[in-house]
DNA sequence: CTGTGTCGTTCTCGGTTTGTA
DNA sequence: TTACAAACCGAGAACGACACA
């Protein structure tokens, strides 16, 4: 593709670099790669003309042992196809790019287990620091995912959980039950007196202290919340669960408060599909501000999370030396459609 | 966390292993890593205990750089945050799992030159593939892509470019033509006889398939295109899009069919906010099949995309040595309430 | 004494960084 | 002051050494 000989199985490593330029190994380290040391215009061009003829590119792997540190950072999500965790990743990929650093992604796919063998896999990278974005739960077994955290951190990583905080981590915290509490004022001033709600499983961090602010906003307003019902989080669990409730016969005027917006898109696609209406008939709120509840009729109500900002704090978080814990993020309810004011 | 000393800033080696097992460095690599030396039983189990003991794991880096090959695959998309990347990366992480390989994810923001410079970085990670999944320019300078993608081959990386194809890479293709063609021709027996396109910019392959695909499908089934307004593609532009068009006035009746579901998503909405109706009095349809889309209102009209499955798809591409190019997935329309039969 | 099977020594990978000329 | 030689990072693999049958 170039014009140069066309080499098979070997990359360009820094010693052809070095013999094309007819100068030393260090020197054509220092001018390629980052050095306090200075090296002489002339060395400096021949150095870079012969990178730039072999297409030659830093071992980052090499780089990574000899330096001791990879520029890498790990991100562990619960689902990637989730657009909640799809905008988190967004932000730490934006800000990782800024800081010159790669992000490797990865899946838990909400199982604890998964969660500890994976932090245990990106150890082996040696990363800068490791995001654990996929909220955890309160009540499973924490000392093995705490034991390789501590891992993490005595080889200098750093360890940032998002929402749910974890001991001795670097928390980016968000006021989940400050929201909900607000969210559930704001319904009952508008009317609402009964309320169901579709959480998560139980010892789940960011749903119970979703539904502790949410029970507790409804009940100082005057409402109180008849039926929780529980599943996992995601768009089918929260049609399905809506499903259920429908058939076994919801009032009027009722209001499903979903634990995060995927699950009150699915509740208020299964109210439509049941045959009533979304909105005055059952109204639905939801927590998050995902884009799509801007696109779904009514507009689903919620509380506004900054996700790709919390994303972007995260990464922060994991490279800065000198991070100091931020205020928690103070959410913002928003009132859409979904849940008109009672007449 | 351990009964063990408390070591700070540095992880435990195979040295370290070794030592505590007191046995050669060779013995430990042998019984840690894979190999096809048998080790005694006995020292078997002395290097394991050791190594639980110490909460070794193998620093990847160094792994890569002594067999030559690192377990590791990079995908790049557009915009993670975009529900189409993200259920493809969903699809590559998942396969990526199984197949025991960490995926690095980068986002070119669908800027060419960041694309290629991604390319070039994530070419230091000396990956054993690289995945290619956002859609690429035609226009463009395609040398600087070809010149690296050359690079990363050369040493033994295997390029999978899903979707537009790259010559001269493993491509996961799927009908966008054919697709659309088929699309346009169940619209148009639907009693439809003039569309408005909401496409993405020129050049772009995915977009200009779809978009001969459809144009070619409508007029053979008695329609026209009567319009094509280009944007970028996502769910904002197609707001955009739509309300101009809006505003320049647009006949009841007429279908709409946005380049991709997020395009169509942010028609309907326009369309929705000027005070007309998604449906009977403007139809839409779009490409991809996102979820979102059944949640919207009407459900949006589209042609299925086995995303996760194709991310799956191109993940294998990327590390299975003898492959060979599959058929091209062919595509089924979904008719859904945004496309009614005309009257 | 020779063959078989394990283990250890040593060189290697691609860079970085120190001491030194 | 600036460039070079050599040691080093953590792991893998060829090859030699040794024990045992």
């Amino acid at each position: 593709m170039t014009d140069t000989t066309v080499r098979t199985g070997a990359a360009p490593t820094l010693h052809d670099v070095a013999r094309e330029a007819g100068v030393s190994l260090a020197t054509a380290s220092r001018v390629l790669n980052g050095s306090n040391r200075k090296v002489a215009e002339a060395y400096r061009e021949r150095v870079q003309a012969a990178a730039d003829r072999l297409g030659y590119t830093a071992n980052i792997s090499a780089q990574a042992i000899a330096r001791g540190t990879s520029a890498t950072v790990a991100l562990l999500v619960a689902d990637i196809a989730d657009p909640y965790f799809g905008q988190i990743a967004s932000g730490v990929a934006h800000a990782a790019d800024e800081a010159g650093l790669i992000v490797t992604i990865a899946m838990t796919e909400r199982d604890p287990a998964r969660e500890v063998a994976l932090v245990r896999t990106l150890r082996g990278q040696r990363p800068r620091g490791i995001v654990l974005a996929a909220s955890r739960d309160t009540a499973s077994d924490t000392d093995a995912l705490s034991a390789e955290i501590a891992a993490v951190q005595s080889v200098g990583g750093r360890i940032v959980t998002l929402g749910a905080a974890l001991p001795g981590t670097r928390v980016v915290a968000y006021e989940n039950e400050a929201g909900a509490r607000a969210l559930a004022g704001r319904l009952a001033a508008l009317g609402y007196r009964e309320a169901v709600v579709l959480a998560g499983p139980e010892g789940l961090r960011t749903s119970d202290d979703r539904l502790a602010g949410f029970t507790q906003g409804f009940a100082d307003g005057g409402g109180e919340v008849t039926q929780v019902v529980r599943g996992s989080i995601s768009r089918d669990a929260g049609y399905e669960a809506m499903s259920e409730l429908l058939s076994a016969g919801l009032a009027p005027g009722t209001l499903v408060f979903g634990i995060s917006d995927v699950v009150a898109i699915g509740a208020i696609s299964a109210i439509r599909d049941a045959g009533r209406e979304p909105g005055a008939d059952l109204a639905v709120a939801g927590f998050d501000d995902i884009v799509t509840g801007r696109d779904v009729t009514p507009g689903l109500t919620t509380v506004h999370l900054p996700l790709e900002e919390l994303g972007a704090q995260a990464l922060r978080a994991a490279v800065d030396p000198d991070w100091t814990p931020p205020e928690p993020v103070s959410l913002e309810v928003l009132l859409r459609d979904s849940t008109p004011p009672r007449a």
